[in-house]
DNA sequence: GCACGATATTTGCAAATGCAAATATCGTGC
DNA sequence: GCACGATATTTGCATTTGCAAATATCGTGC
């Protein structure tokens, strides 16, 4: 027996996650952000004041790939490294600026529409089955727990 | 009222895929292909003699990189180019050859292994309804609804 | 309080990526 | 059967990416 690609889940996951980002893209290019930066905001939106290597780890981004866009968005003005204030000196926490701030509080509305439209169809309950299950799926795979979802 | 990430699908879907990524090239790294590669190989695995413009749609792969992606392969062996054979000469066809065969099929199994890992703790109804939803999603985003997943 | 291994980030560098322009071929109208 | 717009692929080029090495700081043992 062969091997049905269209019903592999990496497959399935790989090419809705790719959909979803270039979508995205475009949807947020306008505010002068790439999906990239964007998710460097929404992290911080969802908890200011993180480490590069927290980053890495909440948006995916490989942390030396990281270290260069956080100086980009340095440079525009949207977050500001903050070394060791007090405690560890290795470590850098970035943070949003008030220009940071307003740009990821004005993506939030078009994320929540476009996570609306991407769930189009989806009673709450599914939606948050599948939110569920993607959480285990990521568990599975030695990703941290974090939360639950949904 | 924030915005909680980790409810926030996009981001389920975009770290599962990376975690997915980046355990899985290093499982295949063995066999001298790149995630990429493998990509193009399952593709052509369910359907062979695809064109690199179907291909690109197969594997969310941009058109331009996946013309050089097929360059590397071709010349490591794994896939040929046949151009217009008899029909559209602009076209081209991208087949196996027995190496890409062999590659392909030795890959399938780790790549079910792996699938089966990641699903661990699924009922098989779960993971259907898991797939089905994947599909819906997709189709929401304007992505070609290819078939029936699971 | 100094040497040494551990941790956090940055930087060097080659490879991968993606947009846009270039190229090649097709199909149609006339 | 030739000119012209449309389609498929490749190529030019600048940017992004990621591994590995370099750098900076910490913590601990002694």
């Amino acid at each position: 027996m062969s091997f049905d690609l269209t019903a592999y889940l990496p497959y399935l996951i790989n090419r809705t996650g790719a959909e979803l980002a270039a979508a995205f893209s475009r949807e947020i290019a306008p505010h002068g952000v790439t999906l990239q930066m964007w998710r460097v905001l929404a992290a911080l939106h969802h908890r200011d004041g993180l480490r590069i290597s927290d980053l890495a780890g909440l948006t995916s981004i490989d942390i030396s790939t990281l270290s260069r866009l956080i100086g980009k968005m340095e440079k525009r003005g949207l977050v500001a490294r903050r070394r060791g204030p007090e405690a560890d000196g290795r470590v850098v926490a970035v943070a949003l600026t008030p220009v940071g701030r307003a740009t990821a509080r004005a993506i939030v509305p078009v994320a929540r529409r476009y996570e609306t439209a991407a769930l189009a169809g989806f009673t709450a309950d599914e939606a948050a089955a599948l939110k569920r299950m993607l959480v285990r799926v990521y568990a599975n795979l030695g990703g941290e727990a974090l939360d639950s979802a949904a």
